[in-house]
DNA sequence: GACCTTCCATGCCTGAAACGTATGGACGCG
DNA sequence: CGCGTCCATACGTTTCAGGCATGGAAGGTC
């Protein structure tokens, strides 16, 4: 009688794959456990949703017709808590702007400072979210507004370029590379193991590793992180090397750890995001803020994707 | 970010009483498990739900807030099983009919062979549930039509009160009343433990026990049992008395058990019902043909309470 | 036709979470 | 000022989702 949305989304993601592999892959799950929560769902319902005749799977004429639910379900749920956790940070006086390691970087901070001394009793609340979870973030009501790195998936959401940052990479301070370079081109890295994450979707990650590389080749994998802390651990611990920002270099300087700028890779391009649909005024009022202060500056004012 | 809809039915159960306490006693859980999945649910949406305040309890402004996308939750969720559960019953060929006990008695059992002689391709599958589940079972979509006892909650069905039968009385092969008695009255179980049940409303039970009797006293309280057969096998071993119908003490024949007519209490009345909403032509098919029988043999034809 | 690959299901173990019982603590009432 | 009511917390138990290892069937290849 009873369901967790979180079997909804399972049941979402192999109708949509029509393969348990590659939706366990989607969902981070193992394909067993995967298989599992199917089939108690089937038997919950009492008949069963799809047919796995060997190596194809469709749906039945009951996973066909429970679908829409499905997916309507789990709409409504996402909906209704993200507008209930605005309402509560609207209450509370907050506005929470969602970030990744150094945000917009400088632009962040002013944005803030200038923001805070226009709004005196509202309180800015920055929030740090893992690789790629800025704007997710959004959708689910966790920020007001964010930094959103891209690429990324801005679907539902508002999204206005207003910075872009040189790409540098960070080496253990004993690194041959850190002795012998000012700058590093990218082939340079060629054989480095670079860092990696799976909490962002792949684009995310081959973007950021520049895969492929200019020669066709594929980058050397490292180990896996979820944050600048993490990742910045493994580089100064010798394991792999990263790509990172120009204000990463800035702000995380670290005894163990040096920055080199990259030259011939395309900047990192920054944006200010906020959800679809009715949006209080105080986001709006951070939206323009940014812009305002990006337009000074000299950075692009571009038209949502 | 997920949820259970069982935690969304313990939520609205709390708005609706405004109370944890009854709350828990109609959702059949302990209090403290309930404020702890409450807890759970507030922390996940990141909002107090409910002001507890020493004795009272009221929604925040985020529990009014969020209360209609939990009802539309379940409710939707309950329709789209209810959905599916009736559409393959109806792919197979099947009609599922639901009832309690001995259901309609010799009126069940000719409905059933005139229907399967009308519809030779249909296999008509009775359904015994516990007390007072064949309404919920068909609220479910695990029956498609049912004999109701009533007294019984009949939202979101249609009923037609199809028999009515005299109430017996079961004891011990060996209690006193077996042997000074052919017939019995109420008030000779005055000091009898009876049988009840937590499956069942509170109406349904008091209904049973003739709660209160006509004296203005309350029965005394034996056993708790979910259906015919645990009760029975609790009166045959001596540890209390149950009330039944005619056919019961027919059907239920046991060396240790004997039946008694209890000659001045309301007779049960027992309707077919069959859910609100699009019925197949199966369902209606097989109403008319208990309606018809029931006419046949001088039942009372009635509408809808 | 035998082999191999692919893909879903099953068995087994582990960790988390939901439940119940017992108990604490705050408020209202007599 | 005790007493009852009502929600929260503590603790032990069971249930269940998850991962890993493995089985078994279907389809493709040589």
């Amino acid at each position: 009688m009873d369901v967790d949305t979180r079997v909804l989304r399972y049941y979402v993601a192999v109708a949509e794959h029509l393969s348990f592999t590659r939706a366990a892959q989607e969902l981070f799950v193992s394909q067993p456990s995967l298989s599992r929560q199917i089939q108690r769902l089937e038997n919950e319902v009492g008949a069963a949703l799809f047919v796995r005749t060997g190596r194809r799977v469709r749906l039945t004429a009951a996973g066909e017709s429970l679908l829409p639910a499905a997916r309507r379900i789990v709409d409504d749920w996402r909906q209704a808590v993200r507008e209930v956790r605005t309402a509560e940070a609207a209450r509370r006086k907050l506005l929470r702007i969602g970030f990744v390691a150094t945000g917009a970087g400088p632009l962040g901070r002013r944005a803030r400072t200038a923001f805070t001394s226009a709004h005196p009793g509202i309180t800015v609340e920055p929030k740090r979210f893992d690789w790629g979870g800025e704007a997710d973030a959004l959708r689910q009501g966790l920020a007001d507004a964010a930094f959103v790195w891209l690429p990324a998936d801005l679907s539902g959401l508002h999204a206005r370029v207003v910075a872009t940052e040189a790409r540098w990479v960070a080496l253990a301070a004993t690194h041959p590379l850190a002795a012998a370079r000012d700058t590093v081109s990218i082939m340079d890295l060629r054989d480095e193991p670079l860092m990696w994450t799976r909490k962002a979707p792949q684009e995310w990650v081959d973007w950021w590793a520049v895969n492929p590389r200019p020669d066709g080749s594929a980058p050397r994998w490292g180990p896996e992180n979820d944050n600048v802390e993490e990742m910045l651990e493994h580089v100064a611990a010798g394991n792999a090397v990263c790509l990172g920002t120009e204000s990463m270099a800035g702000y995380y300087t670290h005894p163990e750890l040096t920055w080199r700028r990259v030259t011939d890779i395309e900047p990192l391009r920054i944006a200010v995001a906020w959800p679809h649909g009715r949006t209080g005024p105080l986001v709006r009022a951070f939206v323009d803020t940014v812009t305002g202060l990006a337009a000074d500056h000299g950075e692009p004012r571009v038209s949502p994707a």
